[in-house]
DNA sequence: GTGGAACTTCACACCGGTGTCAATTGCAAG
DNA sequence: CTTGCAATTGACACCGGTGTGAAGTTCCAC
């Protein structure tokens, strides 16, 4: 299947798709034309990509990734698991930041409310100990 | 004061101060060189201004709350209230994105244990609902 | 054989806070 | 005076997935 089939196909742009391919996470094979031809499998493929991107995972996770995905079951447990394993981590740290942030909304919120003294903020405790 | 030495009470490179300014987050003086002249009570300003960074406010948002910060306390409830609680909402909107990827994650991780059906995710109803 | 759609590659834009380089200029100390 | 650091403005880079546009080629239906 040519790449505008695709597209319609997997309900991503053509031009995502070459982003794809460029990046390794999917292959076509080329017409005399220089025209890439896809295998139909590779829909549920693109389909599965852009899940793993709107799951936040970047190019290269993803590219490390998807071989696992396609290996036999006995094979891919260990580094699979082990990349999941990390992205949850990753996912969990950005969870606890955005916690961190919320905190220090939070504590802006009721400082001021509280009191006049809001341009001195380092001089009482601050809420700001977010240590990035 | 000069840049440099805001910069140095600040722990805010120079280069960062320069932009605050071009983003109307900090004022100065010049002197007749044409070098910044800053008061210094903007130490205490670029602090908080870095704590809001911190916070994931964009500099356009901590445009709009640092005047409600200097306000004095009755007029600033209304508006930097509803600021805040924009803020939050976004935060917290952004965590729950965080938590559908966890999911999701989950999600594939338990699914490629049980299985080796991974190339054809769509077929049986699919985790990945995440609707984005 | 031809019009036009679909395709090719190449390249720039975006977003936003910061690093960094370059060419000038201010200012203080020797 | 010179030397040298600090500051000035301006511009480009980054990151990363995608939109978009241009210029040129291929394919298909008529």
């Amino acid at each position: 299947m040519r790449i505008g089939e695709l597209a319609d196909a997997s309900g991503v742009s053509t031009r995502s798709l070459r982003y794809y391919e460029e990046h390794g996470l999917i292959r076509s094979e080329r017409t005399p034309g220089g025209w890439r031809d896809f295998d139909s499998s590779m829909v549920e493929r693109v389909v599965m990509i852009q899940h793993l991107f709107a799951a936040g995972l970047c190019s290269a996770t993803i590219n490390e990734l998807l071989p696992c995905l396609e290996a036999p079951p006995e094979e891919r447990t260990g580094v699979m698991e082990q990349l999941l394993a990390q992205e949850v981590e990753r996912l969990e740290a950005k969870r606890r930041d955005i916690d961190r942030e919320l905190d220090t909304l939070q504590a802006l919120r009721s400082e001021t409310a509280l009191s006049g003294e809001v341009r001195t903020p380092s001089r009482r405790s601050p809420p700001w100990d977010t240590t990035e």
